[in-house]
DNA sequence: TTGAAATTTAAACAATTATTCAGTATAATC
DNA sequence: GATTATACTGAATAATTGTTTAAATTTCAA
């Protein structure tokens, strides 16, 4: 079926009227002495064919473009890419601004936000402004890092975070890690780590960064996982870990040591919460977030430019 | 109001889920926790922000362009815009074509269509093709011009017209013009001239043609219209005729000698012709094109582009 | 602080748009 | 020439979109 060019000339005159005139199809329809069902079916010939095309321009286009391509190709319910920056404290910060913006979008009085761990996370008090205060509930859906050598304590920013809003803070008192699984057993069945974990399950939004398996991963550096272990994990295909939890390049769970000393929300509690936001991006870290919203632990995606580019460019 | 980067970059997110990914108002609401009315708000400021543009395009967007400038401009209800040729055969032939094609779409079984006077409609049916037979009837609006010198009849029009359709035709027994009111009078009174004029009323479709109030006027050159009484029409404002009615550049009738000598269908009764279609274009056509348009005489226009062009730029 | 004006919101409603369906016509195949 | 596909049409219906409304919230001036 090749197209006329007179049938192209009626396309273009009808999209006209519709689109630039704004009449309605019916009006279209009476004027021009059609059926309406015939102007619907010949706009959408105009639109199918290129007659009609859809022109989408902002500021910062390729953003834009990079967020909704995401949120398609990994079905995420938002998606926000923001500008690229150097290795180093503003990028976090980058991400820590597009995060916030985000919550600031979405916190609502009687909101319970989870905060997991992270650098990433850390900055987010600092880019976090809001003109009135929101009685929200920031919850830490993990054990505390015991070691504080990052710069900043996992304590402050939930605290820090309340104090901001003018909400309250939950804090999750035990270590994110102990030495033994009978310890762990011990642990959860104590009634204050119990009520942590339920709150923690209970969180509106829960925001969490995901580390590689390589010798930059968290965990590693401060001696939680050892590097035979880590070789074991990346030999059973583990790409990335989040809460603790690893995952292979498919998104599927790698059983690994630390499954059972691991103090916290468990990853695949994630899939339960209404916004499980991811919040991460760096070359190191293309494989894991891909790996982690294949698996759909997350829904949404805060990432920068680069990384955004790199994760829609993966096509496997 | 100032609008910022920020939004731009949410309107231009939203636009992208709606018209590329052709989600649904209520989808992008309930995915990124907006109400649907929001996201029908954002849409709006996107659009009228210039965020999201609509672009038409069609192998001969001149043409379009015009089309939809001109309908709006005299509240046509169709407009063809065909393309322009040297004076002679071919523009005549291209105004035809134009016409047929439009004729075309809109034959049914059982329509009258009446055929008025002028060079251009007696190109018609060479230009007219139809692929199956329509029980259509063609008619003559007026009586017949007793001078054949033109090269063709007028009854030729209708009965080769009806001839290719399969359809009918009804021709007008009387001459166009008659030298006295009185003989009109009696004229009309005749059965089946009242007749031939019923059947003219009550036309689905009116093709006509209009002329300028100068030398070459078919009626001046054939003798009808004395050099005297043209310059009176000229004074009294008349710019062009149709169906052999004077109208000023506002499209208001001016009173001339022929009324009351002309037989067969009076330009105001095409008003409540379902479809009257003016046919014509050149220089000297612009004017009286433009004033019969203004007078609402016609709701169809078939014109070339260069008579398009100076029609739409026309802003008086 | 108070209270009037302006904005914003969500639900209900109205209008428009999109799809389905059944009937008709046309083309292709046997 | 009969028969099956294929394509087109418009009425009916379903879905979506747009507008109104009235209540809630915020803003601003007194």
């Amino acid at each position: 079926m090749n197209i006329s060019l007179d049938e192209h000339h009626l396309w273009a005159k009808i999209a006209k009227l519709y689109y630039e005139d704004d009449l309605t199809q019916g009006e279209i329809a009476k004027k021009l002495g059609y059926s309406r069902v015939k102007i619907h079916r010949i706009l959408r010939s105009a639109k199918e064919n290129g007659v009609v095309q859809v022109l989408i321009s902002a500021p910062d286009n390729g953003a834009v473009t990079l967020e909704s391509l995401l949120i398609k190709k990994y079905d995420l319910r938002d998606c926000i890419v923001v500008e690229d920056n150097p290795p180093g404290e503003d990028f976090y910060l980058a991400l820590a601004r597009g995060t916030a913006s985000w919550l600031k979008q979405h916190l609502q009085p009687g909101l319970r936000i989870g905060l997991g761990l992270g650098r990433t996370l850390s900055y987010l008090p600092n880019a976090f402004i809001t003109e009135k205060e929101i009685a929200c509930t920031f919850t830490e859906v993990t054990g505390a890092v015991s070691d504080h050598s990052w710069g900043f304590e996992s304590n402050n920013i939930a605290s820090q975070m309340a104090e901001i809003c003018g909400g309250k803070a939950e804090l999750f008192y035990a270590p994110t890690l102990v030495s033994t699984p009978s310890l762990k057993e011990q642990l959860i069945k104590e009634r204050s780590i119990k009520k942590a974990l339920e709150r923690a399950q209970s969180c509106d939004i829960v925001l969490q960064s995901v580390g590689p398996v390589d010798e930059t991963a968290i965990l590693f550096i401060h001696g939680y996982v050892s590097r035979m272990e880590m070789d074991e994990l990346k030999m059973s295909g583990a790409v990335g870990d989040a809460l603790g939890c690893y995952f292979d390049k498919s998104g599927n769970l790698v059983p690994s040591p630390i499954d059972g000393l691991m103090i916290g929300l468990h990853l695949s509690e994630l899939i339960d919460t209404p916004w499980s936001v991811l919040v991460g991006g760096g070359p190191e870290k293309v494989i894991p977030i891909d790996a982690a919203l294949k698996g759909g632990f997350f829904n949404v995606l805060v990432t920068n430019l680069k990384t955004a580019e790199q994760l829609a460019g993966k096509d496997d």
